[in-house]
DNA sequence: GACGTTACTTTATGGCGTAAGGAGACGGCA
DNA sequence: TGCCGTCTCCTTACGCCATAAAGTAACGTC
């Protein structure tokens, strides 16, 4: 788990906010070579880096090389490694949305909104490896839970009920998508798809607990009569299972919500 | 992130399940020194290590230190660290209680379950960053699920319904309970607490943004007006917070469930 | 041309998982 | 009784990691 920096939280918020206040990022410092490098090109390098071969790959070393600098010449921009976590964090959540149409309801609002968050953690899987609690506090993460507020606010419902449903739609959808992430990274990094590590690990399971029928009936019921059923064959099982709990889930919490508003009325 | 080990699946599997049957752990195996260590043992210390200190600093040579052995002392009871973390995950998940009553309805033993693993993440933070993509597939696990789906199916949904019905659940408690356990984490290894975090980055917050309540109005109103009131000052703000989100996401998910009860009838 | 500042490098320290090989303990057999 | 094969556990070593410290070279100013 990757923590906030707990270096000087005063440059930190500097470096997130880009502060161009007198004292902030200093321009046109004289005396030295010129900076080849800056903070933008380091994290949109880190960024690349964390894409194309997962968060476990991220180093420093891997980010200076993509640059073709040592890494330790990373540290004249940067405080240190979880610094610059925070700062891919928060510069890659500029991708959401936050422009959502409310005209066709609340409902059809927060899912449009689900379905992209969906499909922004699945393209930075690393994303969903970065610590929550402290959060980072950066603009862009601001602004995404700002969109998010303003659709749920249009159901009406206070501020105390809100808070555990931003909450609970968070985890479900990030809950399912770690899923896929860590599918994808497994089979990224052992060269086994889901596909074949399924069909090894359950055989052996058959041979070691041949009684698994009998000590697990419910599990054998849900897993036999609840699989979701195959529209594409390209999209291997473990993950086509986390898109119907991606779905149903969400449709489950927000059936609550409507449960909430109709309790209030 | 902590990968299911990717060294012998057949190994792993008898290590889970403690495979007795011929040719699975060896009995009184004859020559050489009386082992001192066991699997349970290092799993144990694993687990003592995790507890203590984190699964940042969960290393071989931790474990093999509490036991009074080097680190390699440990390959020969366990293949490799994935493994090792493996096993600790599937033997600490034998705490969760099985036994719920359904006399109170299902919606009561659902969030007795639901408050007993609550506690339970509380307890071994680290569990939750095991991966759940490529599940251990232990006893334990499967045993936890198995008495979860007894209380779903007391519904009378379908196992199609109730798929992403388990998903929703697991999801939402693990999410806030991950808050909390990264919160806690992220306190012991600054040794800043909670609250002093707080104060300093809200306080640099409103010097390097000053027009934060113009560009985040619906966050500032969450803010001030749905904090989880305060029943008890030694508790801190973040897991007040956590633990409200915890409750309401769950009543939330819940109400989606009897929802979906009511839609079948 | 000298000087102070800066960008970046090299080197070093102390961590990690684990491969390889060696030391010593022990049961079974001669 | 002593040897042998096997087993536990150790030391050593390798290649990673983040990053501290110190050195080198480029550059603007004087």
């Amino acid at each position: 788990m990757v923590f906030a920096g707990q270096g000087d939280p005063r440059r930190s918020m500097a470096l997130l906010w880009r502060d161009e206040r007198p004292g902030g990022t200093r321009t046109r410092q004289w005396p030295g070579p010129k900076p080849a490098l800056s903070v933008e090109v380091i994290v949109r390098a880190g960024i690349a880096v964390a894409d194309a071969e997962g968060m476990a790959a991220l180093s420093m070393r891997a980010v200076g090389e993509r640059l073709g600098r040592t890494a330790m010449a990373l540290y004249t921009y940067v405080p240190g490694k979880s610094e610059l976590v925070d700062l891919m964090y928060d510069q890659v959540l500029a991708e959401l949305p936050d422009d959502y149409d409310l005209a066709a309801g609340w409902r059809a609002a927060v899912t449009s909104w689900a379905e992209d968050t969906w499909e922004f953690y699945l393209r930075h899987p690393w994303v969903l490896q970065v610590s929550q609690a402290r959060p980072v506090l950066g603009p862009h993460e601001y602004r995404a839970l700002e969109t998010l507020l303003a659709l749920l606010y249009a159901t009406g419902l206070d501020s105390a009920v809100l808070r555990p449903v931003v909450g609970a739609l968070v985890h479900v959808v990030r809950g399912a998508a770690r899923t896929v992430a860590e599918s994808r990274a497994a089979a990224a990094s052992t060269g086994v798809s889901d596909e074949d590590w399924w069909l090894a690990r359950s055989g052996m399971l058959e041979e070691v607990v041949p009684d698994f029928a009998e000590r697990f009936p419910l599990l054998v019921r849900l897993e036999t009569e609840g699989a979701a059923p195959v529209t594409d064959d390209a999209v291997p099982y473990l993950e086509r299972e986390a898109r119907a709990t991606f779905e149903g889930g969400l449709a489950v919490v927000l059936d609550g919500v409507e449960a909430a508003i109709r309790r209030t009325h």
